[in-house]
DNA sequence: AAGCGATGCAACCGCGATTCC
DNA sequence: CGGAATCGCGGTTGCATCGCT
């Protein structure tokens, strides 16, 4: 049993936008809004479309403060060091991006910023590798990995780097304060995810969580308040799955806990667990979590990778065409203030 | 000039999350 | 409170265009 389909697939229109429904849609909703149902909008419009083709045939084209191409400098390295720090949370990224589409953004990552970054990889790989064709997409390079996969073997580096400082980090570039505080607050989770800790949390009085997220902005809002006391209590923010932040306020906390925390407690939990399995060299897992997590077997080759990606990042913060997140973060699009 | 693979982008699809009744 | 309806997101596909041979 599938799920009931939003709309009658037999008598809606699909493919490119003709001019003609474009104006009705625009007119439309210039006039009267979405009326909080797309469902419902190409009926009353009267054109034969899905009420999700047109929400995002608006979202994505018709809505007026839209930009389209030409990505300047200044947004590639926010979309990098935001992917870089969050993964493909395309609709987080282009909060941060005004007049972009988390569809652009999208489009834009995987045709050319992506290769922008694989592309040197190849280069520098090439370039080590005396005579070697090796190509990243042949299935032994970092590309057979999805990208869910490398986000969680970022995080895993971040999270390793964190728990033994003394280890060589892997992070690809020089975390700003705002960063490093996140960073500080992974490794706070992590041990109040630890059970005599989080018992201790519990005994030690009401505590509360807000969550401000999934979405940047909420941090934004926060920091860019300078009545709001939030913003002298940084220390407080603790990372919950990436994006979304929550702030220990008090009592209560832990009861409260969001489905989002509680889903990074288990990703920590996995991720603790593989790590476990790998140093363990164990071969008791799951399949379908090894398959999963195939990209631990090249680890190695996985930190020659993030190796290779710091060394940029540091090479080229120093030129004009620089990467480093230290300063996109200081972008006053961000309007982080310290 | 034709063929063909690569590229870029708009649009679709499936599914989890959220809201509504 | 539970199920249905809707929203919103990320991944994927399809197709027009480009550029190389």
């Amino acid at each position: 049993m599938g799920r009931a389909p939003c709309c009658d697939k037999a008598n809606v229109k699909k493919g490119p936008w003709s001019p003609e429904e474009d104006a009705k849609l625009k007119n439309y909703i210039e006039k009267y809004g979405t009326g909080g149902n797309w469902i419902a909008l190409p009926q009353k419009i009267g054109i034969k479309r899905c009420g999700k083709s047109c929400r995002l045939r608006w979202l994505n084209y018709l809505r007026p403060d839209i930009k389209h191409g030409g990505f300047s400098e200044e947004e590639d390295n926010i979309i990098c060091s935001l992917y870089i720090s969050i993964g493909s949370r395309w609709s987080v990224i282009a909060a941060q991006l005004p007049g972009r589409t988390d569809n652009d953004i999208k489009n834009y990552w995987n045709t050319r910023l992506k290769k922008k970054l694989f592309g040197r990889r190849k280069q520098s790989q090439s370039s080590r590798l005396t005579g070697s064709t090796e190509d990243p997409r042949d299935g032994n390079g970092m590309d057979t990995l999805s990208n869910s996969a490398i986000e969680r073997l970022q995080l895993h580096m971040e999270l390793q780097s964190l728990q033994n400082p003394n280890n060589i980090s892997m992070w690809p570039c020089k975390l700003n304060p705002i960063q490093e505080r996140i960073m500080q607050s992974i490794q706070l989770v992590n041990e109040s995810s630890n059970p005599l800790i989080m018992q201790h949390v519990l005994n030690d009085g009401p505590q509360k969580v807000e969550l401000f997220g999934p979405s940047y902005n909420c941090i934004q809002q926060k920091y860019t308040s300078p009545s709001n006391m939030l913003v002298n209590q940084m220390d407080n923010f603790i990372n919950v799955d990436g994006g979304s932040l929550a702030y220990v306020t008090g009592p209560d906390c832990i009861k409260q806990t969001s489905m989002e925390f509680q889903q990074y407690l288990a990703f920590q939990a996995e991720i603790d667990q593989i790590s476990c399995n790998k140093r363990a060299n164990s071969i008791s897992v799951d399949q379908a979590q090894t398959n999963e997590f195939d990209f631990f077997k090249d680890m190695d080759s996985a930190k020659d990778m993030m190796t290779w990606w710091s060394n940029e990042f540091e090479a080229n913060s120093a030129s004009s065409t620089s990467w480093d997140s230290s300063n996109v973060l200081d972008h006053q699009q961000l309007e982080l203030k310290y």
